[in-house]
RNA sequence: UGGGGUAUAGUGUAACGGUAGCACGACUGACUCUGGAUCAGUUAGUUGGGGUUCGAAUCCCUGUACCCCAGCCA
């Protein structure tokens, strides 16, 4: 019997994992519960992927058993190496245990081979002449059906001499396919004698020059989930029309034959999904690579500060379904800030310094005060954070002459510094152009940690750095890369190129961050206190300081003020 | 105009003939040494029209809307 882990009872299973649990209770598949993850290296994986991943994977993990990572490699000329690379990187940072190694379409090459002599044996494949243009004619359209090819009729033996000289290479590219003989009238196109194998005289990434023929997606995906003994073949809505011609290769074979389920694809706001619009961003330099952080693409989210924790969580929370949907970029952030808030340690960084004078504060002096790490969290423990007489305070934390519902500081008001003291302000310098240039203030030593004595409260409580202990940083704000929910809504003429947002990196220099960041290492998470997460970028290092702006946290007094200007 | 799918608050998702629930968002309020977190509350929904039934989001009929398919891509 099989365990089942991580159901819970009172969880609705959704419509797929539904299925997988009748076939368990009735035994159709003898308690064996396989899936697969095939991804065409063709692309960088990206958060859509990671909704399969999920799926596949867990429900792997769920019924006790296992998914495959397998490489849908079949197509040479768009197929690289670089992306096997960062694919198994990927789904092994989102949790995808796939055993020792991936598996490979291109790996069963010789059987799928082997397969369609077999097929043509039947008598149900032929070696066609047409052209791609005749084919396409031969076709028909959606409402009228196709004609028969006149080589549809060739004998078997004929077939077999020719499908055997189109491996061996005798024929230049394009000028032959081997079709399955169906039916031409079908009402599904995809129906109407399909192309099983293409000549294409091209370096495969694995096999090499060992093949000039290649099989199609149709013919070659059922074959694949035969090989291995899937139980459950799931794949997105588009393969909808796909799965008649699935099952037809699977009878026509008579071998092993696993089910297709089909489920909606990822949507999000926001932000595109589409491999093809994801590497002409990258190829015409609109960001800066798959990794970029504001792509969608999990390497990119990985870099951007995302935990895998946060996304797989996303991944549950969305569901499952067969009708397409666009899921609220604010529920991916969500499940971020709901895993970061646990789990980053709080550290003070001022973005834009303003420089603060403690005028009774004894020149020279400096002391250490106590700060928690992680209030969500008391083993992350305390450190110590360097407090003297000149520090930083965030610009925005200041207003000469304070709207309503602005609590912090002002000209005579009183705020704590977190962790340390209340202070005043008492005087605001200006340089000759009136800009504030420094604020001279005073302390009160009676409220070293924070509190005072005399019970008095203060409205507010600020972030600061303390001047001669600051460590210099470079921070990189990010935005949505596209200013519209749906960025393929576009007008006529224009493309998803014209909804992407011109704001959607600011580089931020000069930033003063605590010293406890000295020694921080690429992709370490931190909760910059009162402005969002952070991560440590890649291209960070000790000499300088780099970091990516996460996410925001939830910023009412941002909120206030967008309800003030209206 | 062929075939294949799908419709539940703003968004996403449950309810499997028996009180339409949850989450995100938005909006209140409480609390707070992060205007964070947390907590409490408010808001808002079954694609239209017929039927069957004591009772329908669910079953039947019939409209409507949206998605996918005419690569030698996957």
């Amino acid at each position: 019997m099989t365990e089942i882990n991580d159901t819970n009872q009172n969880e609705r299973l959704d419509f797929v994992r539904q299925i997988v649990a009748d076939d368990m209770a009735s035994g159709k598949w003898d308690g064996r519960v396989v899936t697969r993850f095939p991804p065409e290296p063709n692309g960088y994986l990206h958060i859509g992927h990671a909704k399969s991943i999920r799926l596949n994977f867990g429900i792997a993990e769920e019924f006790g058993g296992k998914c495959n990572l397998r490489f849908d490699d079949t197509n040479p000329c768009k197929e690289e190496q670089e992306y096997v690379d960062s694919i198994i990187e990927d789904v092994r940072w989102l949790g995808g245990g796939f055993g020792d190694k991936p598996l490979f379409g291109s790996d069963y090459f010789q059987q799928m081979y082997d397969w369609a002599v077999s097929l043509i044996k039947k008598g149900k494949a032929y070696v066609c002449d047409l052209t791609a243009e005749e084919t396409r004619q031969y076709r028909g359209t959606l409402t009228e059906p196709g004609k028969d090819s006149p080589c549809r009729n060739r004998s078997i033996e004929e077939n077999l001499d020719l499908f055997e000289r189109m491996k061996a290479g005798e024929f230049p590219d394009g000028s032959k396919t081997l079709k399955a003989k169906i039916d031409m009238a079908h009402p599904n196109i995809n129906m109407r004698d399909p192309v099983m194998y293409r000549i294409l005289h091209a370096e495969h990434h694995r096999t090499g020059d060992n093949w000039c023929i290649y099989p199609m997606y149709d013919w070659a995906h059922g074959l694949e989930d035969s090989v291995e003994g899937i139980t459950h073949s799931i794949c997105t809505l588009e393969f909808e029309n796909h799965r008649p011609l699935y099952d037809w290769f699977l009878d026509a074979l008579e071998i092993y034959h696993p089910q297709q389920i089909e489920f909606a694809r990822l949507n999000l706001t926001y932000t595109v999904m589409s491999k093809r619009k994801l590497l002409q961003l990258v190829k015409e330099g609109y960001v800066s690579g798959w990794d970029d952080p504001r792509m969608p693409t999990v390497c990119g989210l990985r870099r951007r500060g995302f935990s895998s924790e946060a996304i797989c969580n996303f991944c549950k929370v969305i569901g499952v379904n067969k009708f397409n949907s666009t899921i609220d970029f604010a529920l991916l952030e969500h499940c971020l800030r709901d895993h970061l808030n646990k789990t980053s340690p709080r550290v003070m960084a001022v973005l834009k310094p303003l420089k603060v004078v403690i005028t009774n504060y004894p020149e020279g002096q400096s002391e250490e005060m106590d700060a928690i790490n992680n209030p969500e969290d008391p083993n992350a423990g305390t450190r110590k954070v360097p407090f003297s007489k000149v520090l930083y305070l965030e610009e925005e934390d200041f207003m000469e002459e304070p709207v309503k519902k602005f609590f912090r500081l002002a000209p005579g008001r009183e705020v704590r510094l977190r962790y340390a003291y209340f202070i005043t302000c008492n005087e605001v310098v200006k340089n000759d152009r009136g800009n504030i240039v420094e604020l001279r203030c005073t302390y009160d030593p009676e409220t070293r940690g924070g509190d005072a004595p005399d019970g008095r409260k203060v409205k507010a409580t600020l972030h600061w750095v303390s001047a001669k202990h600051a460590l210099d940083a470079e921070v990189r704000l990010y935005d949505h890369l596209f200013n519209k929910e749906n960025p393929d809504e576009v007008d006529e003429g224009n493309t998803f190129l014209d909804n992407m947002n011109p704001n959607s990196l600011e580089v931020v220099t000069n930033c003063k961050i605590e010293p406890f960041l000295r020694g921080t290492k690429a992709l370490d998470r931190w909760q910059f206190e009162r402005i969002g997460y952070f991560c440590t970028d890649t291209d960070s290092s000790v000499e300088k300081l780099i970091f990516n702006k996460t996410v925001g946290l939830k910023d009412t007094w941002a909120k206030i003020q967008k309800q003030q200007q209206k």
